[in-house]
DNA sequence: CTGAAAGCGCTTACAG
DNA sequence: CTGAAAGCGCTTACAG
């Protein structure tokens, strides 16, 4: 009654707060939570009928159940999520492991992902690996034991160019589900959400001969990635099938976000050849490539267009304001979510050991730095 | 022994990682993980000398323990992180409930939780509260009971002008740490990490006058918050202080990041009034008046100054650069966990209930949108 | 050196 | 309608 008391009082006028917590001092400082067994205690029963009232069953006399349910409203009782866990098999938690949060890109999955998976009641732990193997290893690690149901990641630069994929042959031997998205591996069988890099850089590449281009350079920070490759090829192969020669001279890549490097390159391969378009993997070179051309005085688009991948707020903001290959971020992590989820809940209509692989079609948003289909 | 067979296959061939499927079937499929029971069973001895064992403790028989040891890592074996936590005191696990994901600001911070964190071994449960009250009450009450040792939140834009707080009372009644960053309130007693937002604006507007503007308008879409809040009041003192009256019709305040509405009201002033700087409360409005205000053809700096709030990654690519006041996201977030850790690890100088408002300065990056001080 | 027992907080058959 | 018991996976005094 004490406490009710002083709930109201707490409630009603903030004040009142600070006695609360002089006089439960020892109780609050301590870190106590409410558990079943106090209330238990508090009434004079046993745990099992307070577990039962409180989960609101039809066996629990309505007086008593009436009477635990407001007491433990009040006393703001929450059931202790780790005995849940440790109880049941589901977790209702995913684990996240991306390479970066500072990439829009990872950022817009990452918001995809929580959308779906708040939606669902399941929370989410998150690892940023900034593409290291090891900090992949460990947050793998650390997951996999009862932490979570599954897990998301897109993986590590580091683990792609090492192709080391024991922790998650580890973690599926533990009957977590995994699913990847963008950067993924063959050697791992898993559901996995992609974007069609190969086919974004193909219809790029396409767009640029068409608008009358036949000089085109590529430029890249993560041609060691799988989605780097894949872009590549694409890049390449739209070459080839519209009969122009792949010319290696063309393609520039630089290794991590060297912004002194790619322009150094950059102006060398301008000033040296006849460059009529490049293709940018991803917004930060396209970014950098812009501002190095326009101060080397060409006119964008009538001299050089450009195309850059990932539809992040860069490209938005430039002038010119800069097409790009939308990878369609937010859906990703969508459907990725939706998938685990699909998985966990078993409402796979596929076979257990069925993998799906979804690819994702992108788009060219066009804005001022290409021509226009004529 | 057959275990042991396979499990060399698998970790030297990928190819066999199927058989081991196969064979294990039923046992993979049900996610079933190696617990101490299980290798108690295995070598005959009882379930407190493995866990023992595993430990490395001293009183077991080398022999024994290097025999566990080597079982145990071979099959992979993981404590369950749940058992774990209900025991001890400790979940090693900090809730992180933010606004947004999407916003470089929010994720920088979260960069510097996360690398903080991830130092310590200590996991993230991830929020995004979307501005709403209701997800963030939900969020937090998830986290309250035995999933979190402490929270770090930034306030919902809904929760400051509601002034709910309620939920953070519960959560730290539950003996939750709490730290806050950016978006705090006087209302709760917590630590606390904040921009100097106020001496920011203030600098910035000082800086205008010193570089020969005097009609010094203010675009915001954040008037709301309590980080709009304090901006606006530096803007304004150092108007007065400078003895340039405040002329509200300067002072353009848009709701959510209306662009069309933005421009509208931006144009409107600009034919209206004689203006000759800008300070704007966010990048995107930044880059938002940057566009009309070189659409309508003036010169910057020379006949408009442009500075913008948050130094992400938009103002360094448009085209002229835009000037700054830098947050330090990423500072700002590992000052949050550290705070929050040394409130954990009770290493805390301070008596339990003094709390600190760390605040970090921000910094005038110079760019192309303002005037040389001469 | 090894193990039985208690307990973290919960739920769920099963008795009564 | 209520409760005793078992168990989820672990650790830690305490015996032996």
């Amino acid at each position: 009654m004490l406490n009710l008391f002083f709930y109201n009082l707490f409630f009603y006028n903030l004040y009142s707060f600070c006695i609360f917590l002089e006089i439960n001092h020892k109780q609050v400082l301590m870190g106590k939570r409410l558990t079943l067994k106090d209330i238990a205690k508090e009434f004079n029963v046993s745990i099992a009928t307070v577990s039962k009232a409180i989960q609101d069953k039809h066996d629990i006399s309505s007086d008593l159940k009436k009477k635990i349910l407001a007491y433990a409203l009040e006393n703001n009782y929450v059931p202790n999520q780790n005995a849940l866990k440790l109880r049941g098999k589901q977790t209702k938690t995913i684990g996240v492991v991306i390479p970066s949060i500072l990439n829009l890109f990872f950022a817009k999955v990452f918001a995809g992902i929580e959308k779906v998976a708040s939606e669902h009641g399941y929370n989410l732990i998150t690892c940023i690996s900034n593409d290291s193997l090891d900090k992949e290893k460990i947050a793998i690690d650390m997951m996999v034991n009862g932490e979570v149901d599954g897990i998301i990641i897109s993986v590590a630069k580091e683990t792609q160019i090492k192709k080391d994929y024991k922790h998650f042959f580890k973690a599926m031997n533990t009957g977590v589900k995994l699913t990847m998205f963008d950067r993924v591996t063959d050697d791992v069988d898993c559901d996995k959400v992609i974007v069609d890099d190969f086919q974004g850089a193909y219809n790029a590449t396409e767009y640029f001969v068409k608008t009358g281009c036949s000089n085109i350079a590529l430029l890249s920070f993560i041609s060691e990635t799988s989605v780097g490759q894949y872009r590549i090829q694409g890049y390449k192969e739209a070459l080839e099938n519209n009969h122009i020669t792949i010319n290696k001279n063309l393609i520039i890549e630089v290794k991590e976000h060297d912004v002194d490097e790619t322009e150094t390159l950059l102006t060398l391969t301008l000033g040296s050849r006849k460059v009529d378009a490049i293709l940018c993997l991803e917004e930060t070179s396209a970014a950098i490539a812009l501002d190095t051309i326009k101060r080397l005085g060409y006119k964008i688009p009538e001299d050089i267009s450009i195309i850059a991948f990932t539809n992040g707020i860069i490209t938005k903001y430039t002038t010119p304001k800069i097409t790009t290959v939308s990878q369609h971020g937010v859906f990703m992590g969508e459907q990725s979510m939706t998938y685990l989820l699909n998985r966990l809940q078993g409402n796979h209509s596929q076979k257990e050991k069925e993998f799906t692989t979804k690819v994702i079609k992108t788009s060219l948003i066009q804005r001022q730095t290409t021509k226009k289909l004529s």
